[in-house]
DNA sequence: TTCTTTTCGTTCGGTCTCTTGACGAATTAA
DNA sequence: TTAATTCGTCAAGAGACCGAACGAAAAGAA
């Protein structure tokens, strides 16, 4: 429950590499921890005992069948620690809790309350701390919390920059201020970075190490995830491909504020080109998707067209960073004969074919991934171990007339 | 010499940290490594002791000047180990030499043998050895050598994949074959990523993170670093722009081998633009660069619309990976003019500005870059710790029907 | 039911590494 | 020549690891 008292550096890889081997393999018996850790079975006993002491871990009956003596078993107790991921969308709030094992306990969501700012964070607070009471965990046992947003997360402050989806967030302190109504460190991250990492998560991109994750819905996104890392950029900025030079001229002051390609391929824009094409009585994308489904042709054009961008954005990223899985995310992108129709496109557009996947999360794939940091997050908290730095900084280059 | 025995974790991290200090502030005493490292007086001098036995250290004088007994100073010994940067270019062959320090003791370069293959390796061999010699290093002592390469290096086998300019290559074992000639192991890199490392370690990229290098010479190529790693593809293959859907139909088929954008900003590219504009008696881009500074006014918008295509596909970067800095590297890329124009564009391509720079170390960068990866490795194998995996992985989703 | 075999988990002794404190050695400042 | 200061070694003790030995507990065979 509190993160374990440090003692040496040794110890604690020990300790690390025990919960390591619990996370992945328990039910399990100090015996078969020893044989998996290579540690010795008295080390392996004293600290089974400490993570006992502190609530870490639990008995849960006794191995059985086998020759010889019986072992005690143990898993990671649920008492250990929560985390909780947060989904605040424009239209939905998602809410999920999970123990320090990665269990997901439960899921919860709600419209957001539309007047934004101060009330939506209200809303999360509440509904948060009903996720938590209605699973028998007291608010203040959570001890990592994540949340998803729209827009650019600052990835020095941790503040949000620019959220144009949600009125009133941007001007906030939303990580102090959620942090003290939910009593934990709150941390936030761009909402299709999220969606990714629950892909690779529990969803379609399963420990995938090099994922391009392009989200087509009410704008349009990119999350990369490359050496096991997020791309993030130097300001939060990266995978704003709203901004990608296609479809258009990207000098032309209309499209400017919102990006070249979004200007063409976000929600808006489909709009936007299906009345200019003489389509009437739409609101939103979604009825052009569907009617060029039902065979109007105006719309379906559109929708090609739109397939044409997607996919010249697509092999864009693909030149550039050479994914291994190329992952169709979003209310549009998801569609199944719109994904079709982009990787056909697809592969006349690049020079090595690429794998490509919808997501199967939906709608649930940020809250997830949000679980997923937080998680990472409170395992570095317990079980982090400070020297571990990457690899050695090399030397500046010599001063003239440094000693030789 | 020879790697130190690894004896126990916790050792091996005062080592490591030990010989951080040293890198980065030799000559230094016993006494001010063990403040700096924050070992105790006893440690740090077990620690020394070992490693002047290993000749991985040595004294050099005493402090001076100050109260109090002097203290012996120690700094890294050239004798600690070297290693070898080659890059292998299509006109020019450069190799350097490094102890462990990073101290860079010697370069040389040849025109590379046009017969290409087998001789080519031969000449590295030949040109190695003399070096070596010539620094009174025996080739043996050379612990770790990475070669730039053109082409395509898959990340998995570290083989040649595709390599247009030097002929012959990419059906060799260049790895083993090279390791044999030269007696140590070798790592292969593509030549714009090591450049780009090479900026980053000692040229205008010093420091910095997040980083994204744009080479325009005979080809085009871009080269990441991101999170502090270079971004290599899942097939090596990032970077690969010559394939962006720029400057052109991507689906012609007479620029599909090359890649839309290297059709037309490639050094060929230049040319024949230049030629079909009515220009003539040109063989390089070179000349055509030439011509539009002294005047000719085909040449002049030739470059100008070459200038315009590559702040494009630098805006493409940009929204994609949102770097910190944009190093223009190459021998077109690098001229002072063609990057003002570049920039200029830019600026009104790209949401937020991004810091340009153009490449200082020019020809060598490739070289320099390889130097230090060699030096990475060396050091990774000398004072590496296994123990010291990035993060805990995450459990997998649990399976249906599981213990609760 | 009893004995044998096998495995679990604890106890004990020994090793390695790190730290602290004490102390002699070496140097500057008074 | 003495005092102050810093360096470097020695010795003692603590934390963590391992291997060997051993009792405990279970399954299988007689």
């Amino acid at each position: 429950m509190s993160p374990p008292p440090i003692t040496s550096v040794t110890r604690q890889l020990s300790r690390r590499s025990v919960f390591e081997a619990l996370l992945h393999r328990s039910p399990i018996s100090r015996a078969d921890l020893a044989k998996v850790t290579s540690l010795s079975k008295q080390t392996m006993s004293e600290v089974i005992d400490a993570f006992e002491q502190q609530g870490l871990v639990r008995p849960v009956g006794r191995t059985r069948g086998n020759v010889g003596r019986t072992a005690v078993l143990y898993e990671l107790s649920p008492e250990g620690g929560h985390v909780l991921g947060i989904d605040l969308g424009a239209q939905r709030l998602t809410v999920a809790l999970a123990d320090i094992a990665g269990r997901v306990l439960a899921e919860a969501d709600e419209a957001t309350d539309g007047r934004g700012g101060g009330w939506a964070l209200d809303q999360i607070a509440r509904l948060s701390d009903r996720l938590a009471r209605d699973n028998h965990t007291h608010p203040s046992r959570i001890r990592s919390i994540v949340m998803a947003t729209p827009g650019v997360v600052n990835p020095r402050s941790g503040a949000i920059e620019l959220a144009p989806n949600i009125t009133g967030l941007d001007h906030l302190n939303v990580v102090g201020l959620l942090g003290e109504k939910l009593g934990s460190p709150v941390v936030l991250e761009n909402d299709i970075n999220l969606a990714l990492l629950g892909e690779i998560w529990h969803g379609c991109a399963r420990n995938v190490d090099n994922v391009a994750f392009l989200a087509l819905g009410s704008g349009v996104g990119l999350g990369l995830h490359v050496n096991g890392r997020l791309v993030r950029g130097e300001n939060g900025a990266a995978g704003e491909i709203g901004y990608l030079p296609i479809g258009g001229d990207p000098l032309q002051a209309e499209s400017r504020p919102q990006g070249c390609l979004e200007y063409q391929i976000g929600a808006t824009g489909v709009v936007r080109r299906y009345r200019e094409a003489g389509g009437r009585d739409v609101e939103t994308e979604r009825q052009v998707f569907d009617r060029a489904q039902a065979g109007d042709a105006v719309a379906a054009s559109v929708v090609e067209e739109t397939a044409r961008l997607t996919a010249l954005a697509a092999a864009t990223v693909i030149a550039t960073v050479d994914p291994q899985l190329l992952v169709l995310g979003g209310s549009v992108g998801a569609r199944a004969d719109f994904a079709d129709k982009v990787a056909r496109l697809l592969l006349q557009l690049s020079p090595r074919p690429v794998e490509i996947r919808t997501s199967i999360l939906g709608r649930r794939a940020g809250v997830v991934g949000a679980l997923s940091v937080a998680l990472r997050r409170l395992h570095d908290e317990f079980f982090g171990v400070a020297e571990l730095a990457a690899t050695l900084p090399l030397p500046p280059p010599a001063r003239r007339g440094a000693s030789q």
